[in-house]
DNA sequence: GTGAATGCAAAACCTTTGCAACTGG
DNA sequence: CCAGTTGCAAAGGTTTTGCATTCAC
């Protein structure tokens, strides 16, 4: 049995569930797979658009959820803002930076758990962890640290 | 200086923040604090409409939104679901229930950090970190391995 | 009295759906 | 060939907005 390095296609997960591989859903994941700064649907379709003229918003928006159900691709939500898609299926939290707008993955910690943090009630069964933080990103609070030495010199 | 036992109105932290105290802002908050079961705008407004016909739906998004800008009211939000509200401020996570649909409220363990589970980039700021879970509650845990066991005699 | 808040309706917004035309296997 | 998929457009449901009227302070 040949490990395969990396999976750039999403061909066989895609048959696997009786879906067909079609140029829209290849181009979809593609454009998430390249950039992967968990675009909107709208993002993903101007950015699929391009080379892909053709395809329609509805399309992008079934494509992603194929995608989802094949367990290729990921919703991310955050408060009512509109949903945005990420490849990556690793089990991980999102961090939104509100100064620059930028969203991204954050790892979970081998050998932790949630309920060290959480206290779940006991006899319950979860099937899924969501968790996001908001914040500056480093880059951002390196920034806004210089900047308020500045307007606020005490 | 008085220590007040609860508090049970939000009089107070609305003046505080220049907002007037309305008889719409109070029955919505009401609405919360009576049953805390995470409602929906649509069924805050369906609740208070009992005590106050005239009120419409518009206002009783305006008054929860007031509501959450004085620090009174979260939103809870899980994928593109309408949003729920909840009046309890203490940090906390969510449970939803895949097969009652109830949302309990989780609490955050003491003297535990989220750094222990999820590897945060060093340097960012957070200023809020959201959690939820999903699955099945206890009473529905139960209920499904019954279930299955009937079902399934394994 | 005066500016803020309400009620109503319409708009905005994201997302899903219906259907004829097309296409992958 | 034919069921599954697309493109288009229209509908769906949630939330926001505009404006005349009402109301809290």
């Amino acid at each position: 049995m040949v490990k395969k390095i990396e999976s750039k296609t999403c061909d066989e997960p895609l048959h696997e569930r009786g879906f067909r591989f079609t140029a829209q859903r290849r181009e979809v994941y593609d454009a998430l797979m390249v950039r992967r700064d968990h675009p909107t649907a709208v993002e993903v379709f101007m950015r699929v658009k391009e080379k892909m003229p053709s395809i329609s918003l509805g399309t992008v928006y079934n494509c992603l959820e194929t995608l989802t159900e094949c367990g290729l691709v990921k919703h991310v939500n955050l408060d009512r803002a509109p949903s945005r898609y990420c490849p990556n299926i690793e089990p991980h939290a999102h961090f939104f930076c509100d100064q620059c707008n930028a969203v991204f993955d954050v790892p979970l910690r081998k050998d932790s758990s949630f309920e060290t943090l959480w206290a779940v009630p006991a006899n319950s069964v979860v099937s899924q962890h969501e968790a996001s933080f908001r914040g500056l990103c480093p880059a951002c609070a390196a920034g806004a640290g210089l900047k308020s030495k500045i307007k606020n010199p005490k």
